[in-house]
DNA sequence: ACAGTAACCTGTTTGC
DNA sequence: TGCAAACAGGTTACTG
């Protein structure tokens, strides 16, 4: 489900809910994650004004005045704000206690985290690799092409890093060489600086376009607010195997490079 | 350092 | 129709 188009729709959907308040504690009814979540986190997190809420990578990183929660949604979780007395349902495993309200985490695969952090956020382990922020000043074609150099991978298996990029998923990796002209499998130091540019500017358009859109719902996603995304409308490739190329009419194919599904247009993409 | 694979877990879809 | 296999939005740990 969730991409960085998805986890950004879920910081706008709860922030409001959260910011200027306090959390009363926890309810933990299954705590094993992709990593466990803290046995004492209701204590941790009670009583201490929230500051903000942001987002790295695909990471949640919400500011308790006294440590930070930081949270992924791995393939299946999401974050809904209900009204307290709202019973849970089977994959409902963590419910973050606000009064009369609660910020209920739901992940049937469970891989997704719940932690709790005392430090600063950029020498923790899984956040201190990342590569830039897609939409920020520092991700560019020159910063792809640069990470490219002696690498013999396929192009999306870079692109899909997150020491060379965050938040580009499979959903967006597929669109974004799509929309760039690129083969998936292309090698990586086999695309001049020239397609970069394009292929950089390429992600921007598409990761903004979707979370203008509140995400790509593909089967259950839905935001805070319980509604699904519409990005997925406006999918040129992904999922579309069998279909024509809305540009050029050939057939989409399938194939699985990294161990992904991809899908490509072999005329278009080369 | 790089490249490729297996693993985490469960629900849904596909194929026989 | 029923059942088992294949597959799914992510990331890390391990191997060669």
């Amino acid at each position: 489900m969730p991409e960085l188009p998805e986890v950004e729709t879920t910081r706008r959907g709860i922030a409001p809910h959260l910011e200027g308040r306090r959390f009363d504690g926890a309810v933990i009814r299954q705590g094993r994650l992709r990593q466990p979540v803290p046995v004492d986190l209701g204590e941790r997190i009670a009583g201490h004004g929230i500051r903000s809420i942001d987002r790295r990578a695909k990471y949640l990183l919400i500011d308790c005045s006294v440590g930070f929660l930081i949270i992924h949604l791995g393939m299946s979780g999401s974050l809904r704000i209900l009204p307290a007395a709202t019973p849970p349902s089977p994959h409902d495993h963590v419910d973050l206690l606000l009064g009369e309200r609660l910020l209920r985490y739901r992940d049937p695969r469970r891989f997704g985290m719940i932690l709790w952090y005392i430090g600063d956020l950029a020498d923790h382990p899984l956040l201190r690799e990342l590569g830039p922020e897609p939409l920020s000043e520092a991700f560019s074609g020159d910063h792809l092409y640069r990470a490219s150099r002696g690498r013999r991978i396929p192009v999306k298996r870079l692109i899909m890093e997150n020491r060379v990029v965050v938040g580009v998923g499979n959903i967006y990796a597929n669109e974004s060489l799509f929309l760039a002209g690129i083969h998936p499998r292309r090698a990586a130091n086999r695309i001049a600086a020239a397609r970069y540019q394009v292929l950089a500017r390429r992600i921007q358009e598409v990761l903004r376009r979707a979370i203008a859109r509140g995400g790509t719902t593909l089967r259950d996603f839905q935001n805070q607010e319980g509604k699904p995304g519409y990005f997925q409308q406006e999918l040129r490739v992904y999922g579309r195997a069998g279909l024509p190329c809305p540009d050029c009419g050939t057939t989409i194919r399938q194939e699985t490079i990294a161990q992904r599904s991809s899908f490509l247009c072999v005329r278009c993409q080369r």
